[in-house]
Parts: structure tokens; sequence; C-alpha cells
RNA sequence: GGAGAGGUUCCCGAGCGGUCAAAGGGAGCAGACUGUAAAUCUGCCGGCGUGGCCUUCGGAGGUUCGAAUCCUCCCCUCUCCA
């Protein structure tokens, strides 16, 4: 087996590490390692795809990954990395959330055979009483310290409550727990939970004596300077109902040109020399190279099949000849009556989900953004109908990339 | 608990009785340029079957012909004091 801390500084996925000599030593033998994910949503976005990446790393190299789903942790609310409080969500809809995360990670890592864990660590923290919490883990953290932790100094600037400054304590304890029951010696995560890590490690210092890591991983930004999984419209799902297979793949294939090596090495599996070849490309040959990476990304989130119909879709809509309307184009079905009968241009592009209100859509028009079957819609109130359609469909597209195809849908059929 | 500052449209941030759907910036959208890139420039940027109407300035009341702007109460945040 391949050591897993070259891949790792090969490809990229090091931000900082507790001890780096002794860390690679540590994983030349099979380790247990964990990250955590937040169940504040019912579907992780691309944003967590960094750390998912580097436990199939882990999980490749013959180690074992720990998911923990911060059901428990997530009653309180993390502040590292966040100007404001989150709002504090109920148990029950961390409950459900953290289900829903369970089965999607199971699309990345196999939890067969105990080769992997999925823990949710309300489990064991929702048990806890808190005079003993306090007497046996609070007195060992220092409140001096813990202030001059980076990701608390922000904090202290806007304001900070109690619930939130205990988030630390509550996340050694975790490591503490997985190193007590699962023999895991090893947190990874954003470095934005540096602090929380090494708080872990410490904990365990103090109160088994052992040593143990803690590894952080970037916090990307696109050259752009967005935070990685988020496009100005909203998070990038890694559910395909939230985030289709085939906006996940233009997602990938629309990043700035600066960002493709790194993204290669990062989110895909592809042999480093393939990926210095890949984003060694100039100019339009890049385009190549962001094709390899959606591809690659989209494989492994939503499956081969998947990622090939994204990219027939999108290579017959950004291909050239406009008109070859694959049926991967997403799509939105229109009563049939409703077509037969007619409809007002702005109207058919608000309601298909290409512009969010009535107005927008007007505004698009009027810009000259508003493509019907190829040709520009001169009026708001040019009226669309099934004369309009071609093969059977009508293509919209609303200004250079985004496509609907629309289809007629026969009388009384639910879709 | 006391004193002070403050809560404005997606975000930051002006406005402090009419000329306010609310300056400016950012984000976003469209157009030009391109390579489904970046940067740049130009326009748009609450909603509505749109030259008119409706809903916004923490919440609820009130004063006024007229309130984001004044008054009262309440909620929340920050700073200093206890």
């Amino acid at each position: 087996m391949e050591n897993v801390f070259e891949i790792f500084e090969q490809r990229g996925f090091i931000e900082q590490v507790t001890d780096r000599t002794m860390l690679e030593d540590l994983l030349r033998e099979p380790v247990t390692c964990y990250i955590g994910f937040d169940p504040t949503a019912k579907s992780l976005h691309a944003g967590s795809l960094l750390p998912i990446m580097s436990l199939m790393h882990m999980q490749r190299q013959g180690h074992r990954p720990i998911a923990i789903v911060g059901g428990g942790t997530a009653l309180v609310g993390d502040p590292s990395g966040k100007t404001e409080m989150r709002p504090i969500m109920t148990r029950d809809q961390i409950d459900e959330n953290a289900a829903s995360i369970k089965a999607q990670l199971s699309r990345f890592l196999d939890f067969s055979d105990g080769k992997a864990f999925l823990v949710n660590n309300a489990d064991w923290l929702t048990e806890l009483s808190y005079i003993e919490f306090l007497r046996d883990i609070g007195k060992h953290f220092s409140v001096n310290r813990m202030l001059t932790a980076e990701s608390y100094r922000t904090r202290l600037e806007t304001g900070l409550n109690f619930i939130e400054f205990n988030y630390m304590l509550l996340q050694a304890y975790d490591f503490l727990h997985l190193f007590k029951h699962y023999g895991c010696r090893l947190q990874m995560g954003g470095n934005d939970q540096w602090g929380n890590i090494l708080a872990g490690a410490d904990l365990i210092r103090r109160l088994e004596g052992e040593i143990v890591h803690g590894l952080t991983l970037p916090l990307l930004t696109t050259s752009t300077g967005i935070k990685m999984g988020k496009t100005h419209k909203g998070a990038i799902w890694l559910d395909p109902e939230l985030t289709s297979s085939y906006e996940y793949y233009q997602y990938w294939i629309n990043q700035a040109d600066a960002d493709i090596k790194r993204f290669l090495a990062l989110f895909t599996f592809l042999p480093m020399g393939e990926v210095k070849r890949l984003g060694a490309l100039e100019g339009s040959e890049l385009n190549h190279a962001k094709e390899i990476l959606a591809f690659e990304a989209t494989r492994i989130c939503h499956g081969e099949k998947e990622a090939e119909k994204a990219r027939n879709a999108s290579r017959s809509l950004f291909g050239g000849g406009e008109g070859d309307v694959s049926s991967d184009t997403p799509t939105f079905s229109l009563d049939a009556g409703e077509l037969a009968y007619g409809i007002e241009a702005f109207i058919l592009f608000s309601n298909c989900g290409l512009c969010k209100t009535r107005a927008e859509a007007r505004r698009l028009i009027s810009q000259g953004g508003a493509y019907l079957n190829g040709i520009k819609v001169e009026s708001a109130e040019t009226r669309v109908n099934s004369d309009h359609l071609k093969n059977g469909a009508i293509l919209l597209r609303a200004g250079k990339k985004r496509y609907m195809r629309i289809l007629a849908k026969p009388e009384g059929v639910k879709e």
C-alpha cells in the first residue's frame, strides 16, 4: 500500500498537520481516522467534497474512515469560520438530515464489513450529564487559551455566546470517544477545524496519555473568491434531486482556468502524471481538461451513466449546432392543452424555471437574452404554441448557458 | 440591572417628514469581447398580464394631508459599567 500521506501531499490535500513525520509514520499501518459532517441540510454539498475525497483516499489505501454526522454538535452550532451564529435546529430536523447524509455518504465510501463506519455523535453527546462533563472534561480546557484560537477570534469581535464557545469541548470529546471506542488516531477536517482538532488531540493526551494526530484540508475558494461548492445562485448539492447531474457537470466544466489543475488533483482519481499533463494545457485546449474534470467529478458523485448523460447533453448544447436537443437536456413539461392554446414567452420562461419571476423574464427578453429554438425572442408577449415544437420539443435558452427543453404533456397526466 | 450605540431592499452601507422602491459598493442577471474561462466595458437589478397598481426600511401601535425618517411600547444585537 502506498502511503496516503504522500498522495495527500502530492495532490494538495494538506493545509496543516500536527506532526508531519510522526503522522507519515503512523500511516504506514492501517489507521482509523474520522471527519465530521454537519447535518444542517438534508444533503451535503460540493463544499464537503474535499473531506469526502480525503476519506476515499484513506479507504483506498487500506485505512478505516469514520464519517461522523454531527447530530449532537449541530444542536449547538460551530462558530468556527462564521461571523454569525447559525440558527439552532430542532432534534427532529437534525435526525432527519443525519439519516439522509448517511445514505449519501454510502455512495462514496464502502461501509460494508467494517471497512468504514458511520456514526452520529448525538448517540453519545446527548447522554452527557452537564456536571460530570464539566468536571471530567471541562477542567482540562483553559479559557485563556481557547480565546486565542483563531476560530474564536473573529467571533469575539461580533459576539459569541456560551453555547457556541462550548462547541470546541464537544468536538474534542468526540475525538476522545472515537479514540476509545474505535481506536481512532487521526482527525481530519477543514482548516477552520484546526483549533477543534487540536483540542481533541490535547484532551486525549491528557486523559489517555496517547499521541493522536490531526490534519487539515485547505479551505477551497475558487480563484474568483467564491467558497467551493457555492455558486452565486446557491449551493451545489450532491443530491441529484437538488442539483441534477447535468447541473453538477456544468458546475465543474465552468470552473476558471486557474483552478483546473488543482481541482483535477483534488476531485478526481486520475494519476498525477495525467493531472499535470491536462493542467498544462493552454487556452481553449484547457476546455478539454475541463471536460475531463467535469466528467470524472460527476462520475464519482452520480455514477458513470449519469456522467455520460451529462456529458452528452452538454456536448450537444454547447457543441455548436443549436437545435440537436438531447433527451438529457433539462426538461420542463407543459400541458399539451396549454401549449396548443399558446403561452406568452415571459410566462413560459418563468414557469419553466429559467427565470425566477415574470419580471426577470421580461427583463431577460428585453435585454435580448432569451431564445426560442435558437431564435431571439423579440417581445415578452410573443406567443409560444405547439407550432414551435420541433421533433416534439421546444428549446429555450436564457443567456448564454442556461437551457430548458419544453415538452408537451398529454392532458391529465401527472408528472 | 445601569449607560450608550444600533437593527434599511441578497450582503455591506447611505438616508433621518414629501422630490424614496430608497445613494454608493459588492453579489447576481443580460449584452459586447471570448474558449461553456478570467479580466474589462455597457445596461438591468422588489413584485405584478408593468407607463398603473401592490408589498418593503426589527415588531406593534400612534402623530401627520404625507413616515425608512417624529412619538410610545416591545423584541434583538453590540460596547462600556455592575
